[in-house]
DNA sequence: CTGTTAGCGCGTTCAC
DNA sequence: GTGAACGCGCTAACAG
């Protein structure tokens, strides 16, 4: 590998001059600007970041912490943030936890986040739902400048991106009474999960407010996995209650749902109508289509980014960026596996 | 950030002693040893790698490059290949060239890579459908010590991982033909792709040898997207061709068939069989569940890991692991797409 | 506009 | 077993 030194003597000029040219070019001569870009292109330089960031004292990068690759629901906000951070310069480097649904492991989680922070990572920003609200606390205390997706840990509103799952709760819930449904179900996501208990007091809320309670009876356990909203679904069939929809507080849930109907010979959504949440890749890939509860997730990756942006060291610098919106709210995406079953009037 | 320095100042000892009870701690008096771990612990101090990186001139991280994180068929992959690497003490980083389906972009392809180089990355494990073969070769020659996962631009096995696509096509040709099925239909992959080419050519000669030839007008023209798979099959379904079978290249595209056969009324696997490709996370999550082709991706995962090592730095000092298998047989998955429709005998 | 110099934080000889 | 000194490749003053 060619390095700085390598080029300047080869354009015959010092090892700052190629620097400049790199860096800021509206600073040197045209004519050694060629000079030197020419001797960059036959040597094929590139610059070594390491000691960049050693020299600036800044690594213009910045972290993403997630759990997997495989099983993300968060896959395009991370592609999202890394497409923004790079337009302004920054680099991304992303570690997963390697966690995996039921199968946490918190030495991987620090390991990971210890490898961002020393690979001098200006901001962290965190997208995970499985590293744990203790864990969190102290990640956010050894490292403050992180960013938090969808986390209610901290109350700073400079650091957490925040979606209103009771209002999508509450979204999922009209549209089924809308549509006529008296006779509904739920299933939930995992037990000490904040949005999951969010998205369900929401439901639960609204199914009151417009005078039709849900029954207790109703509410079945789920852990956001497929097979979790299969099994579920599989007992209210088994139960004989005369259901005729189904909320599940996720995608991947709901299409675990629909298995269970479709096994059963119920069709969706003429037998049984299913609401999901997320608009995950999953609810357009099954049928039918899932009506479902969508976060807006370019916007919100592109608060993350901004925040991180804002929190690194650019912030003492060039300036902040103007601070984006941090709460959003959820939207009802109208698909397939709703049926209107009210009346025909005439 | 604490540095070195501090630490030594802070345990009493040069910083040298901090730098050997850190890598080489057997050659430091147990004393002093565990003045410096106190000193460490009350610091906070986190090793810099960007420093580490230059002077040991070696970045003990190798790169791993994919499309996007949003549709990657190869997540497990990457989950896999970044848990062995870690285990080698190894630093994963992974950039996404950000391409989508048809919506590829050279520049950005060519400055995620560059982004890994100029990272000193010891070698990169290239995990893309998207980028062109062109752009594979400069790749190759301009930064040899490449692992390349199912493309097979370059014929040194010490650089490919390679699946037998055409072993596959044939595994789901053996799978229809032997459930009774004569009039298959078949979408394709991407025309210009060497793995959808392959799986082709295998599943129409398996078809050919067995005596039964599919016919032209029964294979249609796909882009591994879900929808166009339900495009393909809504041409079949028009066609009023009396088709049993349809083997879709991919488990996306088998799930848009799914998709167009419940549509138009037509169940699965009852009045319409299918077959998908790679045992992607789709393919428990549709209804019926895909029989499909499925890759030994932890496999290949673990020889992508072992071939980047050997080709990195590590391979002058340590020694070179023994070197791992490099092609790999696809198996098939029967779970419940097909129907077998032999004539009962009694 | 360009060259000289001095570190950034760490690993590594080489003396002691 | 430990410390002093040097250098990895680069940027950032400071002169000129």
């Amino acid at each position: 590998m060619p390095t700085l030194q390598d080029v300047a003597i080869l354009a015959g000029v010092s090892t700052a001059t190629v620097s400049r040219t790199l860096n800021k070019p509206e600073l040197v001569e045209p004519v050694t600007r060629t000079k030197v870009a020419e001797a960059i292109k036959v040597s094929g330089y590139t610059r070594n970041e390491a000691a960049r960031s050693l020299a600036m004292r800044s690594s213009r990068t910045i972290g993403l912490l997630t759990d997997n690759f495989a099983s993300s629901y968060f896959a395009p906000i991370m592609d999202e943030t890394v497409d923004i951070l790079r337009e302004y310069g920054y680099y991304t480097i992303v570690e997963a936890t390697g966690n995996v649904a039921n199968n946490i492991d918190p030495g991987k989680q620090r390991r990971a986040w210890q490898s961002l922070i020393s690979r001098q990572v200006e901001s962290i920003i965190v997208l995970s739902l499985l590293v744990d609200d203790a864990e969190l606390e102290n990640m956010l205390r050894e490292f403050p400048n992180t960013v938090l997706i969808d986390r209610h840990v901290h109350e700073d509103s400079n650091r957490c991106i925040t979606v209103d799952h009771y209002v999508g709760g509450q979204l999922a819930a009209k549209h089924l009474l809308d549509n006529g449904h008296r006779n509904i179900a739920m299933i939930s996501g995992p037990e000490n999960k904040p949005d999951a208990n969010l998205r369900g007091k929401g439901f639960i809320d609204e199914l009151l407010r417009q005078g039709c309670p849900i029954k207790e009876n109703r509410i079945f356990q789920g852990d956001y996995t497929i097979t979790s909203g299969t099994n579920a679904m599989q007992q209210i069939l088994n139960g004989k209650d005369e259901v005729s929809a189904v909320f599940a507080q996720n995608d991947d849930m709901a299409a675990g749902v629909v298995n269970a109907c479709y096994t059963a010979g119920i069709k969706v959504p003429e037998q049984m109508s299913v609401v999901g949440f997320d608009n995950s890749a999953l609810a357009t890939a099954v049928f039918p289509h899932l009506t479902t509860v969508s976060q807006p997730l370019k916007s919100m990756s592109h608060s993350a980014a901004t925040l991180a942006l804002n929190l690194s060291q650019r912030h003492q610098r060039e300036g902040v960026l103007p601070n984006p919106q941090t709460h959003f709210m959820p939207a009802l995406i109208e698909r397939m596996s709703v049926m209107d079953i009210r009346p025909k009037q005439r």
